[in-house]
RNA sequence: GAGGUUGUAGCUCAGUCGGUUAGAGCAUCGGUUUGUGGUACCGAGGGUCGUGGGUUCGAGCCCCAUCUACCUCCCCA
């Protein structure tokens, strides 16, 4: 017999920590709701000709391929076999786990055009699994809810994504968190002006580095991708650009002028702030951010990054506008924006902050006590009535000393006790107990149900 | 995928220079005359020292491999 472990990267999740994560996904799942999303559920499994190819080089490296059933190797040459594992791949392996939810929704729109309601707006919460190295907030299977809207080009979308962010955020009592905006038409504009126009992948990486590793060492790393010292020096604005967002606005349009698209950003993301101010959202944590990037390479409009402050974990949310997702499943044309939150690490932010507060994991409000066969008898029409009152209420399973039923209520933080005795049995008069004062009193059932309501 | 740190009871950790039977606190279970708990006292169980090799008369301690968690890079929620 081997001892039982977890796979790398994933974990179980007891009752206490079940009750707190579905109080995340229940808030979530209400605001989405709020704002007209409906849900939808996509397999885990998915052919990899739908996964593979949407997330970049390493986001193929990071999916989680399935063995072909049976004897996946009947037909393998050697010839297969030399020409390494890449090619190898493919003939062995025709299905992975999901890596997001927005390329299966894509799949999802494509092949059910007809029946949906466009502009459609769903909502998925679903885990994910990526073949990542785990660290801190960094899992191999995590949850996603994601919010997505497609068959518009509406900016309305990307300033509701705002308004949901904010309502989600402070709803659990994450307060100190910032929500980065960005366009990637500015950064295919910026590559424009400077002059790498094609470039823009590199010229991201590296600028989405910025705050972390420091102008220098940016213009080191475009270096050695290629850029020329006169690419350099006309991308000198972009570590000057400072200041409020609308005088950032009017800085980028002068350096940007030459460029139509990054023009067309900018412009943009006037309107997403304008329409967020219409809204009448105060307290506003949007803030724009020329140097943030994101690696997928499906977006081209708008794109989002929220960062809890003051906790060291990534973002706990991610997103943007995707112009032509659907486009590689024979569906071109089709714009569309959403947002993705990362539970488990909204999960570990409020942990480390302390947000869950008081303790949730109180299930069960009342436990009757049982003593004995008779008792037991007694209690369980009880338990049904309590019950049928809406009350979660349980009765301790076995008769036992009261010690260790007492001591059970106690662990699982159930408030009160009803103790069913002899004597109650003769009086009708039940012993009902508040285990956090101490108090108990006698009381009749209906009284009992009015306290407990 | 590259580099690094780590692992001793359920949890947090001691464990000397390589030397006899590996310890503590908390937790668990039992008891303090069985209908009043969360306190106190007494007692008990619990370990292949992550795993597999190696060096040695002898390894928790040294060496190699491997797994896990964490850190940096990369990337991301």
């Amino acid at each position: 017999m081997s001892k039982p472990s977890l796979a790398r990267g994933t974990r179980d999740f007891g009752p206490s920590v079940m009750v707190k994560r579905n109080y995340i996904f229940d808030t979530i799942k209400r605001t989405f709701q709020k704002f007209g999303f409906q849900p939808i559920e996509t397999p885990t499994i998915e052919n990899l000709s739908v996964l593979m190819g949407k997330y970049g080089d390493e986001g193929d490296q990071l999916l989680f391929k399935i063995l072909n059933s049976g004897d996946f190797s009947k037909d393998l040459t050697q010839k297969d076999l030399d020409e390494g594992a890449k090619k190898l791949t493919h003939k062995i392996s025709e299905k992975g786990l999901r890596y997001d939810l927005t390329v299966p929704f894509a799949r999802f729109v494509v092949m059910n055009r007809n029946d949906l309601v466009m502009p459609f707006k769903r909502y998925q919460i679903q885990p994910v699994w990526r073949a990542d190295r785990p660290q801190k907030g960094r899992y191999r299977e995590f949850y996603q809810c994601d919010a997505d809207v497609v068959g518009t080009d509406s900016l309305i979308c990307e300033a509701e994504i705002v308004l949901m962010l904010q309502e989600i955020l402070q709803n659990l009592g994450i307060q100190n968190f910032t929500i980065k905006i960005n366009n990637r038409k500015i950064l295919s504009g910026i590559a424009e002006v400077i002059g790498v126009k094609g470039s823009e992948v590199p010229l991201t990486v590296a600028i989405d580095k910025l705050d972390k590793i420091g102008k220098d060492k940016v213009e080191d790393e475009l270096r050695e991708r290629g850029f020329s010292e006169e690419s350099i020096e006309k991308l000198q604005p972009i570590f000057e650009i400072q200041g409020a967002d609308n005088q950032v606005f009017e800085k980028l349009k002068a350096w940007l002028k030459e460029s139509e698209t990054g023009l067309k950003g900018i412009e943009e993301l006037e309107k997403v702030w304008s329409l967020v101010e219409s809204f009448g959202l105060d307290n506003s944590k949007i803030q724009l951010d020329i140097t943030l990037a994101r690696g997928l390479s499906y977006y081209t409009g708008a794109i989002f990054e929220v960062k809890a402050n003051g906790v060291q974990i990534g973002s706990i949310s991610g997103g943007g506008r995707y112009d032509n997702l659907t486009g590689t499943f024979g569906m071109p044309g089709l714009s569309g924006v959403g947002i993705s939150l990362g539970v488990d690490r909204i999960f570990d932010v409020m942990d480390e902050l302390g947000l869950f507060v008081d303790n949730q994991s109180v299930t069960t409000k009342v436990l009757l006590t049982n003593f004995d066969e008779e008792a037991e008898k007694y209690s369980l029409p009880i338990l049904k009535k309590l019950r049928d009152a809406g009350i979660n209420a349980e009765i301790y399973p076995e008769s036992g000393k009261i010690k260790k039923q007492f001591d059970y209520a106690n662990r699982k933080n159930i408030p009160f006790v009803v103790v069913v005795g002899s004597e109650e049995i003769q009086t009708g008069k039940l012993t009902f107990k508040d285990m956090a004062l101490g108090e108990q009193e006698k009381l009749n059932l209906e009284q009992i149900i009015e306290k407990l309501k």
